[in-house]
DNA sequence: GCCAACGTTGGC
DNA sequence: GCCAACGTTGGC
């Protein structure tokens, strides 16, 4: 089991949004290291989902209902989506205010590289922010 | 709205 | 294959 987490402008598409759909395809990556890391996601595969720009929080959890494929929006191989359900809403979502202050995340790639939007991270990593959040 | 960080592009 | 110019992201 690998452990991820996306960005998403909630302006561009929110967490409520996603709950209201129940599932949706990841797309919009233009970027290599990011699109390497969607190609990393297995079905059943944990998504933390961040709020970038607006709330700069974690707000909830998803999961990898199907692989990657290729992007449906544009004819260009070089670019894939994944498709991703809501799992669970954060009670307190983690700022990233919280993740910077806290010692065990202080190499997590959302600090580490902000503009990377599709990271992967550890699994103490995804356990402590899941902790913080409940 | 500014700007730092950093990825990408294109000329040489 | 280097590097300057440029564009984008995202925190502040």
């Amino acid at each position: 089991m690998n452990y991820f987490l996306v960005k998403s402008e909630p302006f561009k598409y929110s967490w409520d949004q996603f709950n209201k759909d129940g599932r949706t395809f990841w797309d919009g990556v233009r970027n290599y290291q990011a699109r390497n890391n969607i190609k990393l996601m297995k079905e059943g595969d944990l998504v933390l989902f961040y709020h970038s720009n607006e709330g700069k929080n974690v707000v909830g959890i998803a999961k990898v209902v199907r692989e990657f494929y290729q992007d449906p929006t544009t004819d260009d191989a070089n670019w894939v989506v994944v498709d991703l359900s809501p799992v669970e809403t954060l009670k307190n979502p983690v700022s990233l205010e919280q993740i910077k202050a806290e010692e065990s995340l202080k190499e997590i790639s959302l600090i580490k590289q902000g503009r990377l939007s599709v990271m992967q991270l550890k699994a103490t990593e995804f356990d402590k922010i899941l902790e913080m959040g409940s």
